[in-house]
Order: structure tokens, then sequence, then C-alpha cells
DNA sequence: CAGTGGTCTAGACCACTGG
DNA sequence: CAGTGGTCTAGACCACTGC
């Protein structure tokens, strides 16, 4: 069992979160000047940071059951309560899924109802379900050194090792999207051709089965542009064709870039779905 | 979604207070004569379907302040955390505004640090702010008959009045937004063109304020399009520029469709972004 | 049946806002 | 200063899952 916090005392509690050696806290002692420092945060929010640590550092594997909110609850030595709402912002950030009855789990892009949930192209009638799962050609999977864009943008150096990896995404025969992936090579040290291609299910499942590594969001930004003839080609439309050119950046624990990708997607039959709130 | 478990026994509500001021607490006996909705859901679920009723009916205005969670409580007789955690999921939906210290505002579209809720298209350096306010060029406004798809998704009948707008949207003098709008004709009766152009700040803030409609969500479809003739010189582009085409559906309470929207993006010095998560 | 998350309550205190 | 939302606790009970 480890121990992370000092036993709470009623009061206010600085920012500072590890400290586990002492077990005894001062008692309701009349809070001393303590208005020095603003730097403090809710205890949920330092329990959420914590919990999040652990998920970060692996303690708990995607798809398995991080420990009870009473265990927690123990752990932390707070309330039920505040271990609930750490989660409850947990889960509002899909790091965790709760399921009442049997426990909080650790969200993978496994097994998820929605299989692809960075994936927001849609059949114009149907959904994705209604189309089978994509087919996956990989036309390369090279090793190469990292562009002045591509190390910007994955927090790299300029000719670092990248994996780059093109692939045509099919929808019932169709080609539908044509993405290039730039991955950090030391991080994906070993990603095969053969990896990408035979893999069954989402791709960033196979990330975390392969490389322990969790896309936990990301940011797109999307253009349109018109299809030069290689990207034609791959795509079986006319050159010149408008496409929807979708550049996104997906990012793992504490905000940090893993993966860029810049799909382009034919939106003749397809649409990118968004909702506004 | 409201729908509940049953085969159990139905001895839903812990303390059977089921009502506000205004209505009588039926005990569960049994008939489903006088039941209309089974309304098998927590307590804060049916508080903030009755906020929502308030809401709805205009009980409180949009910048508004709502009653503060005690007088809440006591209005429907539950206890603080119960008025709490039905607004905060109003909060988290976005039809009212939590302030601490001050109280809880009726979410609106002026006077919203992001001015701008629903339009994604950033300039590729900097952001909206920074290029100020779009500048407004309305091309036309008239009363037209709704056509099929257009009845469809406003869920009207085919022919009915529909309020037709054409504008264009111009950043730092640029034109950048083709837009066509439909709005219900019954709503919207007496919207003139001058109203369109003459008021500050966003339209949706003028639908508020002079037709009581407040957008809530909305849901929008993207594809990657080449200019006509006609929307070319309107956006002053060449013809067959790839333009993004967003069409949206924006909804106020209880999933209404009440505007119709289709514009079409420059994307060379700017981009639709979304987050993933 | 025990264990889990989900709901609900009551009360205390904290942080922020404004008169 | 009073009033607001925000945090935290403790305990009770409910609904669901699986053994």
């Amino acid at each position: 069992m480890f121990q992370a916090r000092q036993a709470r005392p009623p009061h206010r509690m600085p920012m500072a979160q590890t400290v586990p050696s002492t077990t005894e806290a001062s008692l309701p002692s009349g809070d001393a000047a303590n208005q020095a420092a603003p730097a403090f945060s809710p205890l949920y929010q330092q329990i959420k940071g914590l919990i999040l640590q652990s998920l970060q550092a692996g303690e708990w594997k995607p798809g398995e059951a991080i420990p009870s909110e009473m265990e927690l609850a123990a752990r932390y030595r707070v309330s039920q309560g505040t271990v609930r709402k750490a989660i409850d912002d947990l889960a509002a950030e899909n790091l965790v899924v709760r399921r009442q009855g049997k426990g909080t789990f650790v969200a993978t892009h496994s097994e998820q109802h929605v299989q692809y949930r960075f994936l927001k192209l849609m059949p114009d009638s149907g959904d994705l379900d209604s189309e089978g799962p994509a087919q996956r050609r990989i036309v390369e999977c090279r090793r190469v050194r990292a562009s002045a864009d591509v190390a910007r943008l994955l927090a790299l150096r300029s000719g670092d090792a990248v994996l780059q990896v093109r692939r045509v995404l099919s929808f019932g025969g169709v080609p539908t999207i044509l993405e290039d992936l730039w991955l950090p090579g030391t991080t994906f040290k070993g990603l095969t051709l053969e990896q990408m291609a035979g893999y069954q299910g989402p791709t960033y499942a196979m990330f975390e089965v392969e490389f322990g590594v969790r896309m936990v969001r990301a940011q797109e930004k999307i253009r349109a542009v018109a299809a030069d003839d290689a990207q034609a080609a791959l795509l079986q439309v006319a050159a010149q064709t408008p496409l929807l050119s979708v550049e996104r950046l997906a990012y793992t624990y504490k905000d940090t870039p893993m993966e860029l990708r810049r799909g382009l997607y034919r939106t003749d039959t397809h649409h990118y779905r968004n909702e506004l709130n």
C-alpha cells in the first residue's frame, strides 16, 4: 500500500502532494497565516492528479479496473465523495469509464462501443457500423528524418528519427481516406508494416498493446484542398477533386504530442460530422 | 433516454417528492391511467427537467440569474446537493453558467467570452479576437417556400414559409465565409435585412433578443466542394477553388431544429478547428 | 450474497462577489 | 457583511453485476 498523502486536517491543503512519511498531521489548530502562497487546488483535483499519475505510470492497464472508490478513498485518506468527484472528472475526459456494479475501468481504444473514437467521418446514410470495418492498405512504412514542421508539432528536433506511414482506408471496397502518419521514432521503435497492416481493430488500440501508448485527446485542423495526381490515383478519383484535409495532432497524457496525422477524406459519399455544444 | 428498467417492484422515489409548487404528489398507485410519463429517473434528473421547463418557458431570460441553489432546493423540496447535481448537468450542456459568489445565469450568445460559440473557423495564426469582429454583408433576405430538403431538416412541411438569408462574412476585409440561412417563417416573422445587417454581435444573440429563440446545440456536416462561378465571385476566389462546405442544423430546447445554415469557408488563410476527446 | 458505482441527505466550512 | 457557488465529509439507501 502506497501512501501519497498524510492524514487530512479538516482545513484547506496546499498543493504539495507527496510527503508520505509523516502519518500524523496538525490537528484543527487555528489556521496559521497561509495566505502568502495562493497556489492551492481543491482536494479532489489533487486526488485526480494522483490517479492521473498512476494511469500514466501504467499502474493499471487499459481495459483493467482501477481500485474501487472505497479503496482509493482509504489510500488517499479522503472521503468517498471526494474520490468520486475526481473520478467524475476523469470520466468526463474519457480517461476512465464507469460501469455500475462492476467498477471503473481504464479507457481503451479497443473494445469500445464506438470503434473509432477519433474518426468523425460518417457515411451519408447509415453509420460506420453499417459499413463494417475499414479495409487498410499500407502504402509505405519507413524511417525518415523529421522535417522542421513535423519536428515542431511532435516536440522533436529537426532530423530526429520519425516513422512515416502512408495508408489508404476503404469502406465497402471504396478507397475513402488517404493518410500519412508521423510517429516519434524512439517510442515506436520496431513498428513494422506488417504490424500496421495485420492488427485487427483500431490502430490506436495496437499502439496501446504494442507500445504502451495511449492517445487521450487530439486536435484537428480541417481544410479543403484539391487532390494532386498521386493522391487522386490512390483514392481513385479525378485529379483536382476537392478533398477534406484533416491534420490531426494526437496527445498522450500530460499533453505530450505523440502522433501527427494528415488525412485526405473523400466527401462524395461521406461527411465529417461534428457536434457543437 | 427516459427509459428505466422494469421487472422490479416500482418502488422508485424514496421520499415521494415529485412535485414543485403547482402539482400534487401522486403516489405509485399502480394504474397507468393518469401516468402520462413513467418518469423513473433519479431525483436530480427530474429537477433538471423542471429547471429545463422553466428555461424553455422563459421564466428566466438569457443573461439573467436563476434562483440560488438554496431557493431551488426549497422550491422543489430537495436538498441543495440534489439541485447542485441538476445544475451541474445543465452547466455541462452550456445551458447555464455558474459564477462563484454571484449566482447561476442563463447562458446567452451575447456577452460570452467566446463571441462565436459555434464558429470553429480560426485564422492559421492568432485567434479570432486578433482579427476583430467579422464584417457582415447581407446579400439577400427573402421569404421563400421551403424545399423538400429544407422542410425535412427544419421539421416543417414542404412549401411552408421560410426566411432565407444569404450573406458574406469578412475578416480583416477578406471575404471568408459565404452563408445561406434558412429560418422557420412563423418563428422569425418580421425578420428584415436591416435587422440582420445592423445588429452588433453574434446573430444568435440577435435571435435571443428579437425572437426569443435560444440556440442550444448544433450539428455540422462538413464536406469539401469546388466553388461554382457565383460562389467564387462572392468570395473573390477563382472558380473551382476548393471550399469547406459546412451544413449546420441548430437546435433550441427539446431538440427542436430552428435554423439550417450552409456555409462555404475559404481555407487558404483559415482552418476549421476541432478538439477530440 | 457481497461489492460496485449511483443517488440523496444534512451539515460544515471555504472562496468569491458585492453592497 | 450577507449571499452565492464550491468543497468536503459521513452516512444511508438504491441499482446493478456477478459469484
